[in-house]
DNA sequence: TCCGCTGTACGACTTCGATCGTACAGGATG
DNA sequence: CATCCTGTACGATCGAAGTCGTACAGCGGA
């Protein structure tokens, strides 16, 4: 599979580096920059399987964004589905429909503007155990 | 009701600065330093209510504690000492037991060593609306 | 001493979210 | 075209947490 994010990424050509070079697809509906709430952001970090997964995101590639199985999670796939629809939801991650697949990336721009240090938290957190 | 906040204001001489004059009952159960979670902590902070709290707590006067009824909050009291509760076992407050009363501040000092910038954005933080 | 006031303890109710099984969509491969 | 494989949609279940009512503890004032 991780073939097949390389496959991918051909597709959407390598140019993207995140100024949004105008060929992707839609995000899927998300707060806007000024409606994101603290307490909701909180309370979608404040799940350690999705604090993992955004700092995955954060450490390893912030700058491209990963379908749910790039991330190596051994859960079944339906609970993968609901914690990033949550994770977009509170407005940490913006997710983008790619065919059939639908990919993440950390909305860092955003979340640094209105709460600044934040993911400097999440980057720092290390998992409980070997999860 | 602030009429009565004054009152215990007075019985509770104002020598006491922080320094922790030794006079002091010792502190409820709460997390070690080491032992703070960034996700229990995250979690704690969730809640409006909650936020609030740390939040009057931070900007009116992070030097003293203070009971449940300095705040204000119109709701019942069974509802506040629960949530007062979930702030300590997080290790965002730490509680003292002053006679039949029991005041709050928060672990400023063992938040900014383990969580830097944390409570800025709670500081920073507005409710929804008027609450 | 009796009454009122403030705050905690305990328990019940209810809502929300985490977890997962199953069914379905659709490209890839032969 | 049939099969496989990855990922989403939907729905059920279960446990945790928010909410609150009531009872109790104990100081202060009349």
């Amino acid at each position: 599979m991780p073939s097949t994010a390389r496959t991918v990424r051909a597709q959407a050509p390598a140019v993207k580096v995140l100024p949004e070079p105008e060929g992707l697809p839609e995000p899927l509906p998300e707060p806007a920059v000024g409606d994101l709430r603290l307490e909701n952001v909180l309370a979608a970090l404040s799940d350690p399987l999705r604090l993992l997964i955004v700092r995955k995101l954060l450490l390893e590639s912030e700058q491209f964004d990963h379908t749910c199985g790039w991330f190596g999670l051994d859960r079944p796939k339906s609970s993968l589905t609901h914690h990033f629809k949550a994770l977009r939801e509170a407005g940490v991650t913006r997710q983008r429909q790619y065919g059939l697949e639908r990919r993440s990336q950390v909305r860092v721009t955003d979340l640094n503007a209105r709460f600044p240090g934040l993911l400097d938290l999440v980057a720092a957190w290390t998992p409980p155990d070997g999860t």
